[in-house]
DNA sequence: TGAATTTTGGGACATTTGTCCTTTCAGGCC
DNA sequence: GGCCTGAAAGGACAAATGTCCCAAAATTCA
Protein backbone atom coordinates (compact mmCIF):
# COMPACT_ATOMS: atom_id res chain seq x y z
CA UNK A 1 0.00 0.00 0.00
CA UNK A 2 2.47 2.64 1.14
CA UNK A 3 5.17 1.30 -1.17
CA UNK A 4 4.59 4.66 -3.39
CA UNK A 5 5.55 6.62 -0.53
CA UNK A 6 8.77 4.46 -0.33
CA UNK A 7 9.52 5.11 -3.89
CA UNK A 8 8.89 8.82 -2.91
CA UNK A 9 11.48 8.79 -0.40
CA UNK A 10 14.09 6.67 -2.53
CA UNK A 11 14.10 9.39 -5.11
CA UNK A 12 15.11 12.48 -2.51
CA UNK A 13 17.70 10.19 -0.01
CA UNK A 14 18.66 6.81 0.10
CA UNK A 15 16.93 5.14 2.89
CA UNK A 16 16.90 1.70 4.56
CA UNK A 17 14.54 -0.93 5.40
CA UNK A 18 15.15 -0.02 8.72
CA UNK A 19 14.82 3.17 8.46
CA UNK A 20 11.98 3.24 6.18
CA UNK A 21 9.78 0.73 8.95
CA UNK A 22 11.01 2.82 11.84
CA UNK A 23 10.04 5.81 10.50
CA UNK A 24 6.60 4.87 9.12
CA UNK A 25 5.02 4.38 12.83
CA UNK A 26 5.08 8.32 12.80
CA UNK A 27 2.76 7.76 9.52
CA UNK A 28 -0.78 6.98 9.78
CA UNK A 29 -3.80 6.66 7.14
CA UNK A 30 -6.25 8.92 6.77
CA UNK A 31 -9.53 8.83 4.19
CA UNK A 32 -11.82 11.78 3.06
CA UNK A 33 -14.81 11.69 1.52
CA UNK A 34 -15.64 13.72 -1.35
CA UNK A 35 -16.15 17.35 -0.35
CA UNK A 36 -14.10 16.79 3.35
CA UNK A 37 -11.48 19.31 4.23
CA UNK A 38 -7.87 18.30 4.75
CA UNK A 39 -7.08 22.24 5.62
CA UNK A 40 -9.70 24.45 6.91
CA UNK A 41 -9.18 28.12 6.71
CA UNK A 42 -7.44 29.94 9.72
CA UNK A 43 -7.15 26.91 11.44
CA UNK A 44 -3.34 25.86 12.25
CA UNK A 45 -2.22 23.25 9.38
CA UNK A 46 -1.15 20.38 11.38
CA UNK A 47 -0.32 17.39 9.06
CA UNK A 48 1.72 16.71 5.67
CA UNK A 49 -0.25 14.33 3.70
CA UNK A 50 1.02 12.09 0.96
CA UNK A 51 -1.91 11.27 -1.43
CA UNK A 52 -2.05 7.89 -2.02
CA UNK A 53 -5.35 8.26 -3.68
CA UNK A 54 -7.83 10.32 -5.22
CA UNK A 55 -7.23 14.36 -5.41
CA UNK A 56 -7.50 17.89 -3.84
CA UNK A 57 -7.96 21.12 -4.50
CA UNK A 58 -6.23 24.05 -2.96
CA UNK A 59 -7.43 27.86 -2.66
CA UNK A 60 -8.45 30.53 -0.79
CA UNK A 61 -10.93 32.91 -0.49
CA UNK A 62 -10.30 36.65 -1.60
CA UNK A 63 -11.97 40.16 -0.45
CA UNK A 64 -14.50 39.77 -3.13
CA UNK A 65 -15.82 36.63 -1.31
CA UNK A 66 -14.56 34.53 -4.48
CA UNK A 67 -12.95 30.99 -4.36
CA UNK A 68 -9.37 31.35 -6.05
CA UNK A 69 -7.94 27.98 -7.12
CA UNK A 70 -3.94 27.78 -6.20
CA UNK A 71 -2.99 24.35 -6.75
CA UNK A 72 -4.73 20.50 -7.67
CA UNK A 73 -3.21 17.88 -6.27
CA UNK A 74 -2.61 15.10 -6.70
CA UNK A 75 -1.49 11.03 -6.71
CA UNK A 76 1.93 10.44 -5.21
CA UNK A 77 2.37 14.15 -4.30
CA UNK A 78 2.18 16.23 -1.00
CA UNK A 79 -1.23 17.57 0.14
CA UNK A 80 -0.41 20.21 2.91
CA UNK A 81 -0.63 24.39 3.77
CA UNK A 82 3.26 24.46 3.84
CA UNK A 83 3.37 28.01 4.61
CA UNK A 84 0.85 27.10 7.50
CA UNK A 85 2.69 23.93 8.56
CA UNK A 86 5.92 25.20 8.48
CA UNK A 87 5.24 28.41 10.56
CA UNK A 88 2.34 26.87 12.13
CA UNK A 89 0.32 29.64 12.30
CA UNK A 90 -3.14 29.95 10.86
CA UNK A 91 -3.93 29.09 7.76
CA UNK A 92 -5.12 31.26 4.57
CA UNK A 93 -5.69 28.54 2.05
CA UNK A 94 -7.98 25.34 2.42
CA UNK A 95 -7.30 22.12 1.40
CA UNK A 96 -10.68 19.86 0.25
CA UNK A 97 -10.83 16.76 -1.42
CA UNK A 98 -12.69 16.93 -4.77
CA UNK A 99 -13.11 13.03 -4.67
CA UNK A 100 -13.02 10.25 -1.71
CA UNK A 101 -9.22 10.77 -1.28
CA UNK A 102 -6.49 8.67 1.30
CA UNK A 103 -3.37 9.92 2.14
CA UNK A 104 -0.66 8.88 4.78
CA UNK A 105 -0.17 11.37 7.10
CA UNK A 106 2.23 13.03 9.47
CA UNK A 107 1.67 15.49 12.48
CA UNK A 108 4.17 18.91 12.96
CA UNK A 109 5.34 17.19 16.20
CA UNK A 110 6.28 14.13 14.79
CA UNK A 111 7.65 15.58 11.67
CA UNK A 112 10.37 17.12 14.25
CA UNK A 113 11.00 14.34 15.93
CA UNK A 114 12.12 12.93 12.78
CA UNK A 115 14.63 15.85 11.78
CA UNK A 116 15.99 15.48 15.53
CA UNK A 117 16.52 11.90 15.41
CA UNK A 118 18.02 11.36 12.17
CA UNK A 119 20.54 13.61 9.33
CA UNK A 120 18.50 11.15 6.71
CA UNK A 121 15.29 12.85 7.62
CA UNK A 122 17.11 16.24 8.25
CA UNK A 123 18.06 15.89 4.50
CA UNK A 124 14.80 14.77 3.28
CA UNK A 125 12.93 17.82 4.95
CA UNK A 126 14.91 20.57 3.26
CA UNK A 127 14.77 18.23 -0.15
CA UNK A 128 11.20 18.73 0.69
CA UNK A 129 11.29 22.61 0.99
CA UNK A 130 13.84 22.59 -2.41
CA UNK A 131 11.21 20.54 -4.12
CA UNK A 132 7.78 22.42 -3.04
CA UNK A 133 9.91 25.80 -3.82
CA UNK A 134 10.79 24.59 -7.34
CA UNK A 135 7.55 23.38 -7.66
CA UNK A 136 6.16 26.95 -6.72
CA UNK A 137 8.29 28.69 -8.65
CA UNK A 138 7.52 26.99 -12.40
CA UNK A 139 3.98 27.73 -10.97
CA UNK A 140 4.82 31.20 -10.66
CA UNK A 141 6.81 31.24 -13.64
CA UNK A 142 3.93 30.16 -15.69
CA UNK A 143 1.37 32.46 -14.42
CA UNK A 144 3.89 35.54 -15.27
CA UNK A 145 4.49 34.39 -18.64
CA UNK A 146 2.07 32.32 -20.03
CA UNK A 147 -1.48 33.04 -21.59
CA UNK A 148 -4.61 31.74 -20.33
CA UNK A 149 -4.91 29.07 -23.18
CA UNK A 150 -1.23 28.08 -22.75
CA UNK A 151 -2.05 27.58 -19.06
CA UNK A 152 -4.85 25.29 -19.80
CA UNK A 153 -3.27 23.39 -22.34
CA UNK A 154 -0.45 22.54 -19.89
CA UNK A 155 -3.08 21.64 -17.35
CA UNK A 156 -4.87 19.00 -19.94
CA UNK A 157 -1.27 17.26 -20.56
CA UNK A 158 0.58 17.29 -17.04
CA UNK A 159 -2.55 16.87 -14.93
CA UNK A 160 -5.59 15.45 -17.43
CA UNK A 161 -7.63 13.92 -14.83
CA UNK A 162 -8.06 16.67 -13.08
CA UNK A 163 -10.58 18.13 -15.43
CA UNK A 164 -12.77 14.89 -15.11
CA UNK A 165 -13.25 15.56 -11.20
CA UNK A 166 -13.11 19.58 -10.73
CA UNK A 167 -15.47 22.09 -11.86
CA UNK A 168 -14.96 24.66 -14.68
CA UNK A 169 -15.22 27.37 -12.39
CA UNK A 170 -12.37 26.27 -10.44
CA UNK A 171 -9.97 25.95 -13.23
CA UNK A 172 -10.83 29.10 -14.73
CA UNK A 173 -9.96 30.82 -11.23
CA UNK A 174 -6.39 28.43 -11.41
CA UNK A 175 -5.81 29.98 -14.95
CA UNK A 176 -6.60 33.23 -13.54
CA UNK A 177 -9.17 34.03 -15.86
CA UNK A 178 -13.22 34.10 -15.65
CA UNK A 179 -15.47 31.32 -16.81
CA UNK A 180 -16.29 33.29 -19.35
CA UNK A 181 -13.03 33.24 -20.95
CA UNK A 182 -12.25 30.03 -19.95
CA UNK A 183 -15.06 28.86 -22.30
CA UNK A 184 -13.92 31.31 -25.43
CA UNK A 185 -10.65 29.47 -25.05
CA UNK A 186 -12.35 25.77 -24.51
CA UNK A 187 -14.45 26.81 -28.13
CA UNK A 188 -11.87 27.77 -29.84
CA UNK A 189 -9.50 24.75 -28.78
CA UNK A 190 -12.52 23.25 -30.44
CA UNK A 191 -11.55 24.67 -33.91
CA UNK B 1 30.28 44.58 7.95
CA UNK B 2 29.46 41.04 7.96
CA UNK B 3 26.67 41.67 11.57
CA UNK B 4 23.17 41.65 9.51
CA UNK B 5 24.42 38.58 8.14
CA UNK B 6 24.85 37.46 11.22
CA UNK B 7 21.55 38.69 12.25
CA UNK B 8 19.55 37.39 9.63
CA UNK B 9 21.37 33.78 10.37
CA UNK B 10 20.08 34.59 14.36
CA UNK B 11 16.63 35.05 12.83
CA UNK B 12 16.65 31.47 11.91
CA UNK B 13 18.59 29.34 14.31
CA UNK B 14 20.99 30.72 17.18
CA UNK B 15 24.41 29.97 16.12
CA UNK B 16 27.06 30.57 18.84
CA UNK B 17 29.81 32.59 18.64
CA UNK B 18 31.96 29.82 17.46
CA UNK B 19 30.05 28.20 15.02
CA UNK B 20 29.74 31.78 13.62
CA UNK B 21 33.47 32.22 12.80
CA UNK B 22 34.01 28.54 12.14
CA UNK B 23 31.18 28.96 9.26
CA UNK B 24 32.28 31.97 8.28
CA UNK B 25 35.83 30.89 6.87
CA UNK B 26 33.33 29.28 3.83
CA UNK B 27 32.29 32.59 2.76
CA UNK B 28 33.88 35.33 1.09
CA UNK B 29 33.29 38.94 -0.34
CA UNK B 30 32.35 39.55 -3.94
CA UNK B 31 31.41 43.18 -5.44
CA UNK B 32 29.88 43.51 -8.71
CA UNK B 33 29.23 46.82 -10.84
CA UNK B 34 26.26 48.19 -11.83
CA UNK B 35 25.30 45.56 -15.13
CA UNK B 36 27.74 42.82 -14.26
CA UNK B 37 26.10 39.17 -14.02
CA UNK B 38 25.62 37.32 -10.89
CA UNK B 39 23.95 34.43 -12.34
CA UNK B 40 24.68 33.69 -16.54
CA UNK B 41 22.17 32.61 -18.54
CA UNK B 42 22.67 28.50 -19.05
CA UNK B 43 25.15 28.47 -16.80
CA UNK B 44 25.09 26.17 -13.37
CA UNK B 45 24.38 28.63 -10.42
CA UNK B 46 27.31 27.61 -8.22
CA UNK B 47 26.75 30.03 -5.33
CA UNK B 48 24.40 32.19 -2.77
CA UNK B 49 24.99 35.34 -2.21
CA UNK B 50 23.41 37.62 1.08
CA UNK B 51 23.14 40.98 -0.40
CA UNK B 52 25.12 43.27 2.14
CA UNK B 53 24.64 46.60 -0.48
CA UNK B 54 22.80 47.08 -3.64
CA UNK B 55 20.40 45.42 -5.77
CA UNK B 56 20.34 42.87 -8.19
CA UNK B 57 17.46 41.96 -10.63
CA UNK B 58 16.30 38.17 -11.98
CA UNK B 59 15.03 37.74 -15.52
CA UNK B 60 14.36 35.35 -17.91
CA UNK B 61 14.22 35.60 -21.47
CA UNK B 62 10.81 34.42 -23.08
CA UNK B 63 10.39 32.83 -26.30
CA UNK B 64 9.50 36.33 -27.76
CA UNK B 65 12.58 37.55 -26.70
CA UNK B 66 11.53 39.71 -24.14
CA UNK B 67 13.22 40.08 -20.72
CA UNK B 68 10.45 38.80 -18.00
CA UNK B 69 11.69 40.29 -14.34
CA UNK B 70 10.64 37.60 -11.58
CA UNK B 71 12.28 39.51 -8.66
CA UNK B 72 14.32 42.48 -7.68
CA UNK B 73 16.60 41.18 -4.52
CA UNK B 74 17.91 44.26 -2.23
CA UNK B 75 19.66 44.30 0.92
CA UNK B 76 20.19 41.66 3.51
CA UNK B 77 18.68 39.52 1.48
CA UNK B 78 19.75 36.46 -0.32
CA UNK B 79 20.43 36.55 -4.23
CA UNK B 80 20.84 33.05 -6.41
CA UNK B 81 19.26 31.14 -9.09
CA UNK B 82 17.92 28.69 -6.11
CA UNK B 83 16.61 26.30 -8.54
CA UNK B 84 19.83 26.01 -10.04
CA UNK B 85 21.47 26.13 -7.46
CA UNK B 86 19.47 23.16 -5.34
CA UNK B 87 20.29 21.16 -8.57
CA UNK B 88 23.08 22.13 -10.09
CA UNK B 89 21.63 22.21 -13.53
CA UNK B 90 22.08 25.17 -15.92
CA UNK B 91 20.36 28.03 -14.99
CA UNK B 92 17.42 29.95 -16.84
CA UNK B 93 17.34 32.73 -14.76
CA UNK B 94 19.79 35.84 -15.23
CA UNK B 95 20.81 37.52 -12.37
CA UNK B 96 22.03 41.24 -12.55
CA UNK B 97 23.13 43.60 -10.21
CA UNK B 98 21.27 47.08 -11.06
CA UNK B 99 24.13 48.98 -9.47
CA UNK B 100 26.92 48.41 -7.61
CA UNK B 101 26.80 45.08 -5.04
CA UNK B 102 28.62 43.83 -2.55
CA UNK B 103 27.92 40.26 -1.43
CA UNK B 104 29.04 37.64 1.18
CA UNK B 105 28.92 34.31 -1.11
CA UNK B 106 28.98 30.92 -0.54
CA UNK B 107 29.50 28.14 -3.09
CA UNK B 108 28.07 24.99 -3.46
CA UNK B 109 30.17 22.15 -2.31
CA UNK B 110 31.04 24.27 0.71
CA UNK B 111 27.15 24.59 1.48
CA UNK B 112 27.70 20.56 1.43
CA UNK B 113 30.65 20.22 3.30
CA UNK B 114 28.73 22.68 6.22
CA UNK B 115 25.39 21.03 5.75
CA UNK B 116 27.31 17.35 6.87
CA UNK B 117 29.40 19.44 9.36
CA UNK B 118 27.16 20.59 11.49
CA UNK B 119 23.44 19.75 12.48
CA UNK B 120 22.73 24.09 13.08
CA UNK B 121 23.40 24.02 9.50
CA UNK B 122 21.27 21.20 8.48
CA UNK B 123 18.69 23.61 9.97
CA UNK B 124 19.66 26.34 8.87
CA UNK B 125 19.84 25.01 4.85
CA UNK B 126 16.24 23.19 5.49
CA UNK B 127 14.90 27.01 6.53
CA UNK B 128 16.41 28.92 3.98
CA UNK B 129 14.26 26.10 2.01
CA UNK B 130 11.11 27.05 3.70
CA UNK B 131 11.60 30.72 3.46
CA UNK B 132 12.29 30.42 -0.17
CA UNK B 133 9.08 28.58 -0.29
CA UNK B 134 7.24 31.09 1.73
CA UNK B 135 8.16 34.20 -0.43
CA UNK B 136 7.99 32.39 -4.07
CA UNK B 137 4.03 31.27 -2.56
CA UNK B 138 3.30 35.15 -1.63
CA UNK B 139 4.56 36.08 -5.04
CA UNK B 140 2.30 33.63 -6.64
CA UNK B 141 -0.47 34.28 -4.67
CA UNK B 142 -0.02 38.19 -5.51
CA UNK B 143 0.26 37.17 -9.54
CA UNK B 144 -2.84 35.12 -8.98
CA UNK B 145 -4.94 37.30 -7.34
CA UNK B 146 -3.89 41.36 -7.48
CA UNK B 147 -4.59 43.80 -10.31
CA UNK B 148 -1.47 45.34 -11.98
CA UNK B 149 -1.76 48.02 -10.06
CA UNK B 150 -2.32 46.76 -6.46
CA UNK B 151 0.93 45.09 -7.38
CA UNK B 152 2.40 48.20 -7.86
CA UNK B 153 1.49 50.06 -4.90
CA UNK B 154 2.80 47.07 -3.03
CA UNK B 155 5.76 47.24 -4.73
CA UNK B 156 6.40 51.04 -3.76
CA UNK B 157 5.19 49.94 -0.38
CA UNK B 158 7.46 46.76 0.13
CA UNK B 159 10.57 47.93 -2.02
CA UNK B 160 10.37 51.74 -2.39
CA UNK B 161 14.16 51.60 -3.47
CA UNK B 162 13.85 49.45 -6.38
CA UNK B 163 11.88 52.19 -8.13
CA UNK B 164 15.26 54.41 -7.89
CA UNK B 165 17.10 51.61 -10.00
CA UNK B 166 15.75 49.64 -12.74
CA UNK B 167 14.04 50.78 -15.48
CA UNK B 168 10.13 51.29 -15.74
CA UNK B 169 9.64 48.63 -18.41
CA UNK B 170 11.41 45.84 -16.18
CA UNK B 171 8.74 47.03 -13.38
CA UNK B 172 6.47 46.34 -15.86
CA UNK B 173 7.48 42.93 -16.49
CA UNK B 174 7.85 41.84 -13.05
CA UNK B 175 4.05 43.15 -12.69
CA UNK B 176 2.91 41.12 -15.75
CA UNK B 177 1.79 43.76 -17.89
CA UNK B 178 3.19 46.00 -20.77
CA UNK B 179 4.97 49.19 -20.50
CA UNK B 180 2.17 51.05 -21.58
CA UNK B 181 -0.58 49.66 -19.01
CA UNK B 182 2.24 51.08 -16.40
CA UNK B 183 2.26 54.09 -18.17
CA UNK B 184 -1.81 54.45 -17.33
CA UNK B 185 -1.31 52.76 -13.96
CA UNK B 186 1.33 55.74 -12.66
CA UNK B 187 -0.67 58.17 -14.61
CA UNK B 188 -3.46 57.57 -12.46
CA UNK B 189 -2.17 57.64 -9.13
CA UNK B 190 -0.90 60.75 -10.09
CA UNK B 191 -4.46 61.62 -9.67
C1' DT C 1 29.98 70.02 -23.48
C1' DG C 2 27.19 68.33 -27.03
C1' DA C 3 25.63 64.70 -30.08
C1' DA C 4 23.85 60.17 -30.01
C1' DT C 5 21.26 56.86 -27.66
C1' DT C 6 18.13 55.21 -24.39
C1' DT C 7 14.17 55.74 -21.63
C1' DT C 8 9.68 57.45 -20.66
C1' DG C 9 4.91 59.18 -21.37
C1' DG C 10 1.04 59.14 -23.79
C1' DG C 11 -2.25 59.32 -28.44
C1' DA C 12 -5.14 56.29 -31.51
C1' DC C 13 -7.00 52.22 -32.54
C1' DA C 14 -7.44 46.95 -32.22
C1' DT C 15 -7.94 43.10 -29.39
C1' DT C 16 -8.88 40.75 -25.29
C1' DT C 17 -11.24 40.07 -21.17
C1' DG C 18 -14.89 41.02 -17.86
C1' DT C 19 -19.80 41.72 -16.52
C1' DC C 20 -24.38 40.58 -16.77
C1' DC C 21 -27.61 37.78 -18.50
C1' DT C 22 -30.34 33.93 -20.68
C1' DT C 23 -30.67 29.28 -22.34
C1' DT C 24 -29.51 24.56 -22.40
C1' DC C 25 -28.05 20.41 -20.34
C1' DA C 26 -27.34 16.87 -16.73
C1' DG C 27 -27.89 14.69 -12.39
C1' DG C 28 -30.34 13.98 -7.98
C1' DC C 29 -34.69 13.30 -5.71
C1' DC C 30 -39.69 12.76 -4.83
C1' DG D 1 -41.10 10.26 -15.35
C1' DG D 2 -41.21 15.05 -14.01
C1' DC D 3 -39.35 18.65 -11.17
C1' DC D 4 -35.70 21.12 -9.23
C1' DT D 5 -31.07 22.68 -8.82
C1' DG D 6 -26.57 23.62 -10.24
C1' DA D 7 -23.18 23.67 -13.98
C1' DA D 8 -21.81 25.14 -18.45
C1' DA D 9 -22.04 27.71 -22.88
C1' DG D 10 -22.35 31.70 -25.06
C1' DG D 11 -24.72 36.67 -26.65
C1' DA D 12 -24.20 41.74 -26.03
C1' DC D 13 -22.00 45.44 -24.39
C1' DA D 14 -18.43 47.80 -21.32
C1' DA D 15 -13.91 48.14 -19.59
C1' DA D 16 -9.13 47.05 -19.60
C1' DT D 17 -5.03 46.06 -21.94
C1' DG D 18 -2.02 45.59 -25.94
C1' DT D 19 0.17 47.31 -30.26
C1' DC D 20 2.27 50.72 -32.80
C1' DC D 21 3.67 54.96 -32.81
C1' DC D 22 6.08 59.58 -31.91
C1' DA D 23 7.89 63.34 -29.15
C1' DA D 24 10.00 64.84 -24.96
C1' DA D 25 13.19 63.95 -21.33
C1' DA D 26 17.11 61.76 -19.41
C1' DT D 27 21.40 59.50 -19.80
C1' DT D 28 25.78 58.11 -21.81
C1' DC D 29 30.09 58.72 -23.80
C1' DA D 30 33.51 60.61 -26.96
Amino acid sequence: MANTFRQFLSAIAPISDEEYSDTMSFFSERALKKGDFFVEQDKVCRHIGFILKGTLRTYYINEKAEEITSCFCTENNLATSYKSFILQEPSNLIVQAVEDTKLLVIDYQSLQELYSRSAVWQTIGRAVAEREYIVMEQYASVLNNETAKEKYLRLLKEQPSVLQVVKIEDIASYLGVTRRTLSRIRKDLNN
